[in-house]
DNA sequence: CCATTATATAAGTGTTCGCGAATATATTCA
DNA sequence: TGAATATATTCGCGAACACTTATATAATGG
C-alpha cells in the first residue's frame, strides 16, 4: 500500500488541519495569526501544521521572529493525480497487491460462490 | 466547517479503506471475496465498506446471498470538485469561518506584528 | 420451521489521536 | 548574557478508532 497515499488523505481529513488550509488558500499566515483568528492556543495550530508540513501540503518561511506558512497547491494537484494512477493502475503490477493478485488466482472463493449459484438455479429450476 | 468534506478524506486516509478502494476500482466484488483476497476477517470489511458507503464512496447490490460492492467514481470526483471550490471560495462568505472573520477584522494581532516590525527595523537602522 | 450461507452488528481491547498545560528552542535586541 | 517574542516540542489524559471475537440479521432452500 502507497503509504504516502493514505497519509496525505489522513491529513485532510480532520477539521482542524481542513480550516488550516482553507486559511491557508485565503493567504500566507504566521502561526499566532492563525491561531488568534481560529481562537485556538498556538501548540495545537503548531501541531497540526508540522502534519501538513511532513505530507508536503504546507510550507514555512520564518521571517525574523515569524514562522509563515504557506500552501503547496502543487502537492494537492499531485496528490490526486496519484491518486487516479493509483486506481487506474494494474492490480498485477502493483507490489503492494502482489499477496492479493496470488490468493485471487486461487480460485477457491469465486468457485465456491458460482457453485452455489448454479446449484439455486438448478433447484429453483426444480420448484 | 464542511462535515462531509473532512469525512470523507478520513474515509479515503486509511490503508485498509484504500486497499478496498482499489479493490472496487478494477471490479466489483462481494463481501466475502474481498474478505478472501484480502486475507482479513469478514467483519473487518463489512465495517470498512460501512463507513466508506456511508461517505457515498460505494454502492451495494445485493444478489441472494452476495452482497456485491462497487465504487461510485462519480463521488470521488465530486469530492475534489467541492474541495477545490471549498479552496477558492471566498472567506467571508463562509458561515463556518464567520467567527474567524470577525476576529480578523480585530487588528490586534496584525497591528501587533506590524509594531514589532517597525520597532526592529528602526533599532536596526541605528545600531 | 430449520439448516445453510453470507453479511451486519455488538462487545471488548489495545492503539492512535487531538487537545491543553508545561517546557524547550529559536530569533532578535539591549 | 539576559530579556522579549514567537514557535516547537513534550507529557498526560480522554475520546476515537481499528481490530478480533461473538452474536444477530438477512436470504435461500429443504
Amino acid at each position: 500500500m502507497d503509504k504516502k497515499l493514505y497519509n496525505a488523505f489522513k491529513a485532510i481529513g480532520e477539521p482542524t488541519r481542513l480550516k488550516l488550509i482553507k486559511m491557508l488558500s485565503h493567504s500566507s499566515y504566521c502561526v499566532c495569526e492563525l491561531s488568534e483568528y481560529l481562537g485556538m492556543l498556538q501548540p495545537r495550530v503548531s501541531q497540526h501544521l508540522k502534519i501538513l508540513k511532513d505530507e508536503g501540503l504546507v510550507r514555512e518561511n520564518r521571517e525574523g521572529y515569524w514562522v509563515y506558512y504557506s500552501l503547496d497547491k502543487e502537492t494537492f494537484h499531485r496528490l490526486w493525480y496519484d491518486f487516479m494512477a493509483f486506481l487506474d493502475a494494474d492490480l498485477k503490477t502493483m507490489t503492494d497487491f502482489s499477496d492479493v493478485v496470488k490468493r485471487m488466482d486461487n480460485t477457491d472463493c469465486r468457485q465456491r460462490i458460482k457453485d452455489t449459484k448454479e446449484r439455486i438455479k438448478k433447484s429453483s429450476c426444480y420448484s
